[in-house]
DNA sequence: AGATATCTTGACTGTGTGGTCCAAAATCAA
DNA sequence: TTGATTTTGGACCACACAGTCAAGATATCT
């Protein structure tokens, strides 16, 4: 009947995340997302609308290699402290380190257009429920193992290693190095163990 | 001889800064700076130069009060868990929550334009340096006094510290409410405390 | 072959941008 | 008053922007 599409809409829309997350929205042109996607302008506009929507698809395709990640590291009932510790540190390798320092996207998008656009903002708060979910039912285990001191919120403890995580871009903006980014997460998540007998 | 000048500059900055600190660089515009700032257009152009100028010098602003703040709290040598907590709060208070969720300046600055303007990379690490020492010295000080774990290192800590404090602008933004993110900030505190005797 | 649908190219349109320039009004000191 | 300087207002410019449109080329199906 018709032309098939030439191009994989997915593989395009993860070129675009790659630059809306190393400059954010607003100084991101559409000249430059067409010339670093490598299609036409038409097929651009035809296929995800306007700037937009293409920014909160490539929100979503952000999410879903995080969510991937989360589902790895933290999904099995039974992942503790070692499962954290991985996690935090595939989670800074992946999403946080990569070109140049970037910080994680769904931070940025936080900062940058959190206020005013409310897709942004839906997505913003999915993110942030979805780590701390994890979070806290792995650290409900950990508990549960004898792993993290049983005294404290597991909720409360969640929320101290999102800030954690959410704040390491900022770190590697200031320059951290990986190491220091690697040792500083290790230690947020050490902190939380039980009272030690010394 | 001449005119004096009419308007207070450092009066007319901070308004800058607060619609920078809202809406970020790209997406605030000269003409809602003037507005906002209620001067006319020559006088902005002839006392601050060019936007990115005025941005630096928002910039700078921030971190004036910010550096008040750090030294009003952690400024004595004897500055310890107390005045960590006391300083967390207002830092929340001052610099993280007001007009709606901005979340810390500085952080937005980093993430939005930490790579690209030297002027902001420049700035963006003398703040987490700036907050890095202090956090450390009264950590340091904590220690000695017993009240954080004293076998920690305590440049770690305070790093841990720095990515929690810059990580809560994103949970503002996420809908964290003020006690759920003061909870949060207390706990990250107390969780560098000393091993209790269960 | 023919119909359908996509891709590419390039031109085009408003609109908003940052920034400059000019000139008149206002305000100070000598 | 005179001269210097600032403030205001508006006009103005070149440019980049997001988004649209048209036309022709290309590929897939029946």
């Amino acid at each position: 009947m018709a032309r098939i599409k030439a191009f994989d809409p997915d593989d395009v829309l993860q070129r675009a995340m790659e630059l809306f997350w190393r400059s954010g929205y607003a100084s991101t042109s559409m000249s430059a997302l067409l010339e670093h996607m490598g299609i036409s302008r038409q097929s651009l506009y035809d296929t995800f609308g306007d700037k937009n929507s293409l920014y909160l698809a490539a929100l979503d395709r952000y999410e879903v290699a995080f969510t991937e990640l989360v589902d790895r590291h933290l999904g099995n009932a039974d992942a503790g402290v070692p499962a954290l510790i991985a996690f935090s540190q595939a989670y800074l390798s992946n999403l946080v380190l990569p070109e140049e320092r970037g910080g994680c996207m769904m931070a940025a998008a936080a900062l940058e257009r959190g206020s005013g656009d409310d897709g942004v903002k839906v997505r913003v708060k999915a993110h942030v429920d979805t780590l701390e979910f994890a979070l806290r039912s792995a650290i409900a285990e950990a508990q549960h193992r004898g792993e993290i001191d049983a005294s404290r919120d597991p909720t409360t403890a969640a929320r101290v290693l999102v800030a954690a995580l959410s704040g390491l871009g900022v770190m590697g903006r200031s320059g951290a190095s990986r190491t220091a980014l690697r040792r500083t997460v290790e230690a947020a998540i050490s902190a939380l163990a039980p009272p030690r007998i010394s």
